[in-house]
DNA sequence: CGCTTGACCGGAA
DNA sequence: ATTCCGGCCAAGC
């Protein structure tokens, strides 16, 4: 297939970046879910962009910036991906107010809906 | 240059 | 539920 790198690896991080600092405190993100915020680079075919955009949001965390979130980007799975350092990375969590429970978060309660679905108010039971 | 590893994910045994 | 595999990029040695 074409073999064809990101024409700026770096400018691909910076977008990664700048959608985790929009992550409220309280809420996580899976790093899919990053990747398919940013539309695939013109060069990449979208079939190799969907299968590996999620290892590159990933690659984007490893060298992210201090004034970005990255602690709000966990698995698919809800849980946090093994590597030197999870532990700091659960207790920032837990700081936030997330609930672990073996550990693993419940996304259905936590993963952040995107702009526009801040602060979704539930609505109250009518009766 | 060539190989290895990696903060992923979804589908198949 | 768990383990394995394909996908085929980027960085380090």
């Amino acid at each position: 297939m074409n073999y064809t790198p990101l024409p700026n690896p770096q400018t691909y991080y910076a977008q990664v970046w700048s959608h985790v600092r929009q992550v409220p405190p309280g809420k996580v993100v899976t790093y899919g879910q990053i990747a398919q915020m940013i539309p695939p680079p013109a060069d990449i075919d979208p079939q190799d962009y969907k299968a590996f955009s999620p290892r590159w949001v990933g690659e984007a965390m490893a060298a992210s910036p201090a004034n970005v979130p990255w602690q709000r980007v966990i698995n698919a799975q809800g849980k946090i991906s093994q590597r030197p350092g999870a532990e700091k990375q659960r207790h920032l969590l837990e700081e936030e107010g997330i609930p672990f429970v073996k550990d693993k978060v419940d996304l259905n309660r936590f993963q952040w809906r995107g702009p526009g679905h801040e602060d979704e108010p539930r609505q109250a039971s009518l009766f």
